[in-house]
DNA sequence: CTGTGGGATGTAACGGGTTTCATCGCGAGG
DNA sequence: CCTCGCGATGAAACCCGTTACATCCCACAG
């Protein structure tokens, strides 16, 4: 037994005859060693935990791509798990993570930063670590306090803030912004991005112009439509999302609008579809698949372990389309009053 | 250290006050037991393996996440691992989930079925029947022989004829099949769909509008363009993939054509941005999560073990769009003979 | 008052590897 | 020819739970 185990490991001397032996022997059996014995007495590197509300859009499914590719790289297996935005699950995922020893269990997408937010996490940070596990934080600012926790992050509000400039540097005065929930550290600070844009450019902030939503299709569709119905006045759209920005296109479309000719419209993300919308779109992109691979590559390299942790910060690039164009360049040219 | 287990188990009776004396020390050792203990002394349940080429494309993730909601349901974890069209890895990976005692393994997306991949396919399914887990082909048509196999597929060729049959009966007779890799299963059947709508409708075969290639946007962009250099005369492109579509409505647009005036587009799989393209797609909708969902319930339920294993076929959809249209009924009608 | 059944808990084996330590055999050097 | 030393291999401890089995103690019935 001892020796089959040295032969298969390969770790201290086996004579030539006896390997051929034991690989016989394995061949003829299909013998597979037990990872449960073999981490039982020793090795066995623990796989990577990636935690996400849902695996379905875009975004996701990037990071996914990102850590699965890293992590095999590494070695390392890959679990995807989620948890449709339900605490207790998040709760229970990371104690069975701790049961796993999984190396690093990523917390990717935004979240609401209240007090309890800070607890839950340093309670996962310090359970996790105690096991020997790394938690990582993905698209989510760090955390105040020592903590030993990574975090990986990409640049929401300069993003925006770049978005937001760009379209104020083609003329627009009157923007409209459907953001999402604002209670999300991602849409808060996308918004801040753009209200830093605004101010930067001297454009006073219009209450009316800046609507909250979520990061859907249907919320961008649902919220353009009211805006029209309300008769609001602005002459571009700065959608929180490109899933926005698609679901505004269609409302704008329905309502016999032109984009750019009437209203511009910025996007965020850079879906890969982003270019094949019905007018290709302005958009910002992110960084998903390396904010994956940046989160398993320094929960799991880098000797750290010195209480805090990493902290990167990804940035975004503006990708310019057709989306966005000066205002009054054709067509109506100022806005919309609805179909008042 | 019984009464521990016992204790938190809850298998057999314990005292109210040492479960209290246990649970105190429990929170304040922050302990959780070892999964890897746990699961050489008895129970604990094997994940779900769900090994794909990649995890990037709407089709893919929704399967994906199928796969890990209908798991977590069962209280499995879920693996995602890619094998980047790499056989060597593929097949590492299915050693790698014997020694982890995965209940399932399953293999998503469509293959080359030649003699070596029902081998190798045979190989899988008897070591892992071996060590218990269940080999589950996903997307692909069953084995041959009477192996330990699930197989869960949807209807290509019955989606393709579905959606052949749309564009026959608007009227096209020269439709340009941009398909797929021919060696690849999915590929294959949705040509065999596709012919034989033909052939139902009275349609001669014309190679020269029988285009293979692969399932990408850039596939379907450069196809396109090739077509319109060559002077292909068509009224309708029937796009393998809605990739592909989108790539063929790229180039249909920079050529200056109309969809549906010029010329009608049909797509396959209803990714999700098919509605908010230049023109919202007709497509066929695969119910790709549901493939994930039923993979895992496959499975993991019934006692079969019988040898042999699960059939299913799931469905498809025709989900009737903008991008098809009567040939003539606006712009050129015919076709086109390209710039030449 | 004693026998007995049963709940509570300790003991030990086991699962399947890895690793340390001990043993053994053989070739080279003295 | 003897011994030292090292490569090869066997024995046993250990990893950490679970569970069958053995104890032990107490309450209740006879």
């Amino acid at each position: 037994m001892a020796t089959v185990s040295r032969a298969l490991a390969g770790s201290h001397p086996v004579s030539a005859a006896t390997r051929a032996r034991v690989m016989a022997a394995v061949e003829s059996l299909h013998y597979v060693v037990n990872v449960h014995a073999k981490a039982l007495s020793g090795g066995v590197a623990g796989p990577v935990a990636l935690v996400m509300e849902q695996i379905i859009g875009p975004s996701f499914a990037d990071v996914a791509a990102g850590v699965e590719q890293e992590a095999a790289a590494r070695g390392r297996l890959s679990l995807v798990c989620t948890t449709h935005g339900d605490q207790g699950r998040e709760h229970d995922l990371v104690q069975l993570m701790r049961e796993q020893h999984a190396a690093a269990v990523i917390l990717v997408g935004g979240a609401v930063l209240d007090e309890a937010y800070h607890e839950r996490m340093a309670e996962y940070a310090r359970a996790l670590d105690a096991v020997g596990s790394r938690l990582v934080l993905c698209g989510r600012p760090p955390l105040p306090g020592d903590l030993p926790v990574t975090v990986v992050e990409y640049d929401n509000r300069g993003g925006a803030f770049q978005a937001g400039d760009h379209l104020l540097s083609a003329g627009h005065r009157r923007i409209l912004y459907l953001g999402g929930d604002p209670a999300m550290s991602t849409a808060e600070q996308r918004r801040a991005g753009h209200l830093q844009a605004l101010r930067a450019h001297g454009v006073p902030y219009a209450e009316e112009l800046d609507i909250p939503g979520t990061y859907t299709r249907a919320s961008g569709y649902d919220r353009m439509r009211d805006a029209l119905k309300a008769g609001l006045d602005f002459t571009a759209v700065f959608a929180g999302t490109d899933m926005v920005a698609t679901g505004v296109l269609a409302a704008l479309r329905e309502a016999g609008l032109d984009v750019p000719g009437d209203v511009s419209i910025m996007g965020f993300d850079d879906v890969p579809f982003a270019a094949d919308l019905s007018t290709s779109l302005t958009t910002l992109r992110v960084p998903y698949e390396d904010l994956g691979r940046t989160a398993v590559r320094l929960a799991l390299d880098g000797e750290r372990r010195t209480s805090g942790g990493d902290h990167v910060i990804l940035g975004t690039q503006l990708v310019i389309r057709q989306s966005v164009r000066p205002p009054g360049e054709k067509g109506t040219g100022r806005g919309r009053r609805g179909r008042t």
